[in-house]
RNA sequence: GGCCUAGUGGCUCAGUUGGUUAGAGCGCCGCCCUGUCACGGCGGAGGUCGUCGGUUCGAGUCCGAUCUGGGUCGCCA
């Protein structure tokens, strides 16, 4: 009080009060101050223009003679001697109100995301965001790991997801292609010996977006350790990341290292999923044998699984509700039936579990007031579809969802192949990069046929955040022999390994180290510490749903010239009949 | 690409069984108000109800098609 001070920012209103008496609010980045009006003169000038224009304005702070203890700044008021005008808003009307825009539409904030980046609700998100990256360089630097850039302009990779190609122009037919991650340069820096490498890298890839996936593009911490186990991956990425949660979540608690570990099959057998959310203490049993003699149609020879809910007490209407959602989600259809107050079966398939009425309620540990929801088909549909009848049962039954908190489960031990859909036969079941447990012993003994090879695992792991999957890595497999005969098992050879990955198969041939990683995603753990259920709020100028930024009107045509520079012609597809 | 959902003044939304001139709050414009703080009071402007077609005496409302946004499955670490 009683310095003079020029203050700059944006008119963001004014409480008139009278022909010489107003009250304008003044925002920046920090917040508002109270500027009062209290000369014709300064009314005129503040008359000129619109609201949100920028201001500059120099005087004296002064006590508040009616104080506001719900701000920050309620104490003061500055009492201004000239006010200039500096950035003119030439618009009376905004496309939002810059404090309500969180409510406006989505399509609407996105095209005018510069407003929208003006309310403090959502500015906050950068801030902290930015704030989280700045810890997680530190955590990491902290533990001696080097940052280090790998290019943006790279090689298409076969693997994985579509990807975005960028024309060469001095090689007329070829492309450069933006990388889904930076995998493979980040294991040859493990080969040139940086043993301790990370990036808040870029990955791009061209698939359909989600509500906690953003099309396009995305950012990871990426991580690679070399002479590293899985033990000493998950315990880095523990004590990284329990700090931050610790920090900046909007839940208190948070799970303490080290973190359970599940395996994949136990996952997908218990939560009928691999990214379980363990606040939900609902878990799924397998009735196949007791339900299958029932007569009841999709029961006959399938695989049956139960969630069974205590103390359940949600209206038939909310039943139905979630076994249309869940067959909207699955595709499938779910089952269900209760063991009233009264200890009868009633609703949905009671009348054909009545008849070995008692057999069910010993196995499944019923008790008056239990409900039980169905799953059936084959046993990956069977799981997956209890799975989301778990996740929504864990929704709609409080008493089964402690929600405040943060669950972390790492999820190990995924299988190394699997049959694939389209072809039916043996596929890699994720990426081709991890190290079988087993090594090149259990690789021949599959391809001699002694070891089933859907029983093989793979050193891969992923860490669970809520049902979020926030981080995916593996130790890798850095052993060129091992790399061809686990090739060979998927009907490739040595010829195909150095193909699709040419630097990498030959760099291993000069002696390379044991080493392994993850990448937790940036976008999503910023979205888990603040609560937001759509991956846009988290991010600074995001594309909508369909890939376009329709701010800057991306993506466009080009000049012919610029086509000819990288020699592109236009195949448009064939409009619709 | 499939399914679900929404589209009504600048923004958020209401609009009953198809019925006269489509409403409200916020914002905007004008006037009033000497301590407001989501300031208040009075008045006003602003809408081809996403688009096209159909049914009907009559369509924001019913039917068909289509466009756009969001969610989800496919896809994707």
């Amino acid at each position: 009080m009683g310095k003079n001070v020029t203050l700059v920012g944006w008119y963001e209103n004014i409480r008139k009060v009278s022909k010489n008496l107003g009250f304008l609010i003044l925002r920046d980045f920090y917040g508002t101050t109270q500027i009062v009006i209290e000369t014709e003169e300064m009314m005129a000038i503040i008359d000129s223009v619109n609201k949100e224009t920028t201001i500059s304005v120099t005087g004296s702070v002064r006590e508040r003679s009616s104080k506001n203890a719900n701000l920050p700044t309620g104490d003061i008021e500055v009492v201004p001697e000239k006010i200039e005008i500096l950035g003119k808003c030439t618009h009376n009307a905004l496309p939002f109100e810059i404090n309500q825009s969180k409510e406006a539409d989505e399509d609407t904030r996105l095209k005018y995301r510069y407003l929208d980046l003006r309310n403090p609700l959502v500015k906050q998100r950068m801030v902290l965001r930015s704030h989280v990256v700045a810890d997680l360089r530190k955590a990491m630097t902290d533990l001696d790991f080097l940052e280090m850039t790998t290019p943006i302009l790279t090689c298409s990779s076969p693997e994985g997801a579509r990807d975005y190609l960028v024309p060469a122009r001095k090689h007329p037919g070829k492309f450069y292609a933006l990388p889904q991650a930076p995998q493979q340069f980040k294991q040859l820096l493990m080969t040139s010996g940086f043993d301790r490498y990370f990036q808040i890298a870029p990955c791009f890839r061209d698939e359909d977006a989600r509500g906690d996936r953003t099309p396009g593009e995305f950012y990871q911490m990426d991580m690679e350790m070399a002479f590293a186990t899985q033990d000493d991956v998950l315990g880095v990425l523990e004590s990284v990341i329990v700090p931050i949660f610790q920090k900046y979540g909007i839940y208190d608690r948070v799970t303490p290292a080290p973190f359970r570990r599940i395996a994949f099959n136990d996952a997908m057998e218990k939560y009928g999923s691999d990214k379980p959310d363990l606040r939900i203490d609902l878990e799924i049993q397998d009735a196949t044998e007791l339900l299958s003699g029932t007569g009841f149609g999709p029961f006959e020879g399938n695989v049956i699984k139960a969630v069974v809910v205590s103390d359940f007490t949600a209206t038939r209407k909310q039943i139905d509700q979630l076994t249309a959602d869940v067959e909207v989600q699955t595709a499938q259809k779910t089952f269900w039936f209760r063991l009233d107050e009264n200890g009868e079966l009633v609703g949905g398939i009671s009348k054909f579990i009545t008849p070995i009425k008692e057999q069910v309620i010993a196995a499944l540990g019923l008790k008056p007031g239990y409900f039980v929801g169905l799953a059936a088909g084959k046993k990956s549909v069977a799981q997956k579809t209890a799975g989301v009848l778990r996740t929504k049962l864990g929704a709609l039954c409080p008493n089964h969802m402690d929600k405040e908190q943060y669950q972390m489960c790492w999820i190990v031990d995924f299988p190394m192949y699997e049959i694939g859909e389209e072809s039916g036969e043996l596929e890699f079941c994720h990426n081709p990069f991890s190290m079988p447990n087993g090594g090149l012993e259990i690789l021949e003994k599959a391809a001699k046929g002694e070891v089933d090879p859907l029983s093989i695992t793979a050193f891969q792991y992923d860490l669970v955040i809520n049902g979020y999957e926030s981080a995916s890595g593996a130790v890798r497999n850095h052993d060129p022999e091992i790399m061809v005969k686990a090739f060979q098992l998927v009907r490739l050879g040595e010829e195909d390994v150095k193909a699709k990955f040419p630097a990498m198969y030959n760099a291993f041939t000069y002696g390379a180290p044991p080493h392994a990683g993850a990448a937790p995603g940036v976008d999503r753990m910023i979205m888990l510490l603040t609560g937001e259920e759509s991956i846009r709020e988290v991010i600074t100028f995001p594309m909508n749903k369909n890939a376009q930024d329709v701010m800057m009107g991306a993506p466009t045509t080009v000049d012919q010239k610029q086509l000819d520079d990288v020699h592109i012609l236009i195949n448009m597809p064939k409009e619709k009949e």
